[in-house]
DNA sequence: GAGATAATATAACTTGGGGTTATGAAGATA
DNA sequence: TATCTTCATAACCCCAAGTTATATTATCTC
């Protein structure tokens, strides 16, 4: 004897509400509905659920049992319910980023930190890869978001793109460096130092030989390679060693005063910082949150940025 | 964003039997219905329950949720229908039996004892009450079975009578008493003893009164009257005092050695002890199954007593 | 990589449960 | 007895969900 579980809401909505009438009410539906319902499972079962001829409806010894299994139903019901508000409202789910390693450890990490007290229930997987993996990773669906430095033109057709910073580099050294705090540098002078190469595949790497092939150095030091951000800090700091970071890497880590930036402009090609995503992948709830908030860090970040900018000029 | 809770049974089931076509085969459905109630969810919450294009079907994280939801409307629902067939099958519910005080007492108590034993999720309401009362609380409907003597042709239209036993009534008294264990008895031996009295609404009281009118006596001596069966048990082992009591409670005692039964015969109208029913009232399934298990019981009865009388006419 | 295989999705159709409103019937109450 | 409230019935409609048949497609195998 198959019951229904809508059925068994019914029952224990209206024992719960002391009549077909309050009962029907609390469901949602017509007075009428639920008392064919009721009649219809009486017959099927073959029994009473609610006593004969008296007025307020008195359950049966049955009806009553069924009711107990009506309000578990009821109840799971009711956070099915809310898990799917919670997740159509973007307060749970998971989101998919990936981004570039030196961006996402001294960037994004703190702003994920942010989010994530904002909505505890969303889980963040998070991996590193660079442009080109990432914009596979985008098509394959295997990644809901890409946080990278990316040339707008260069971006594959299925995918769209937001700025965020521009992909200004700059070259980064330990505060107590001999070069630090120079208020203007000759590209010759940072000629001595050892390099701490980023890895081959990023983007950095490149600007890393387009600033050395500028100050006619083909061949150069390199003194450390293949760290995180946390591992290259700590070589900096101990060392007199340089290496080319994003500017808004080492602007992050200025409160730790970990590093210092060289005055010196480096070419870069047109790219942005920005994130990523594919429009055909169906955007979910939390996925859109998580964009959204990330475009709002980011708004902060450059006026934050902006201001700090005209202080140190006001200063000099 | 209600939920439908069969729905989450079919997500619950897709997810526990690891494919759409196992969770269909489990929930008693084809595979193309519980394949378009998934889409149809997946429309209606505008979320995936299972990732795309992955053909061993793997659920989302909300769907596991809700599968954790679907699990416990699965289980209420089997408990909701392991109770009802268990009410179908008569194995619970309610009997609301009544009878004649001594009657019950002495006999159908233990009757009810063993029936209990057998189904022991079924509760029983026990009542007392005469002929006139108890025909009454069948026809309102506030009785299920009504167990007392009855004479077939005084039974009201509206009710149905079973014949159990012949209601023959017998003078009672102590095992100790003067008169007990003579092989034959005058009437007139009797009327120095002190009666305890039936009840008046009791049909034993008229029995009582015409065995002494039989003997001429209209005046007799009441010594105790408006116990119960335990009450007078009790002053009877401690007098020598007589009363009037069906046969078979005298029967069913005769183990406890608490009454004997004087050997005279004594009229009684035509009159059955048996079961009365409403057939207008929807017997439940408990009741039925109470009725036949009364009836094998006293079938036995009956044959026990039969042999009983067979060895003391052979002992004589 | 082509074909085989098994699972899922879609199509087309039918049915019945359950939604509605309007109204009747019956306890409860005064 | 009259009235009020509540439940039951009637008549209607509609869509969710059942069915079978068939197309698609992901994965496996060679």
């Amino acid at each position: 004897m198959k019951i229904d579980s809508r059925h068994l809401e019914i029952i224990a909505a209206i024992v719960d509400h002391g009549g077909l009438t309050e009962g029907a009410e609390a469901l949602g539906k017509s007075q009428p509905s639920v008392s064919r319902t009721v009649a219809m499972l009486e017959a099927r079962v073959g029994a009473r659920l609610f006593e004969k001829n008296r007025r307020p409806l008195q359950p049966t010894d049955l009806c009553q049992a069924l009711a107990v299994e009506g309000r578990k139903v009821l109840a799971a019901n009711q956070t099915a319910s809310a898990l799917v508000r919670r997740y159509v409202d973007g307060k749970s789910g998971v989101v998919r980023v990936g981004g570039t390693p030196f961006f996402m450890d001294g960037v994004i990490s703190g702003m994920i930190a942010e989010f994530q007290r904002a909505y505890p229930e969303i889980r963040i997987e998070q991996s590193y890869a660079y442009a080109a993996d990432l914009s596979r990773q985008l098509d394959s669906g295997a990644l809901d978001v890409a946080i990278c430095p990316m040339d707008p033109a260069a971006l594959p057709e299925t995918l769209e793109f937001s700025a965020l910073l521009d992909g200004r580099n700059v070259i980064a050294c330990s505060p107590t460096h001999p070069l630090a705090g120079k208020p203007s540098l000759r590209l010759s002078e940072i000629a001595p130092y050892p390099w701490i190469a980023p890895p081959v595949e990023s983007p950095l790497y490149q600007d890393l030989r387009s600033i050395l092939a500028g100050i006619g150095m083909t061949d150069f030091k390199v003194s450390f390679s293949g760290g995180t951000l946390a591992s290259i800090i700590n070589i900096l700091t101990r060392s007199d060693a340089l290496t080319v970071l994003p500017y808004s890497v080492v602007f992050m880590l200025r409160r730790q005063q970990a590093l210092a930036a060289l005055p010196i402009r480096i070419n870069h090609p047109e790219r942005s910082l920005g994130q990523m995503w594919n429009p055909l992948q169906s955007d979910r709830p939390s996925v859109r949150r998580f964009r959204r908030f990330i475009d709002a860090e980011f708004s902060n970040l450059r006026t934050t940025i902006m201001k700090h900018e005209q202080n140190t000029l006001w200063r000099r």
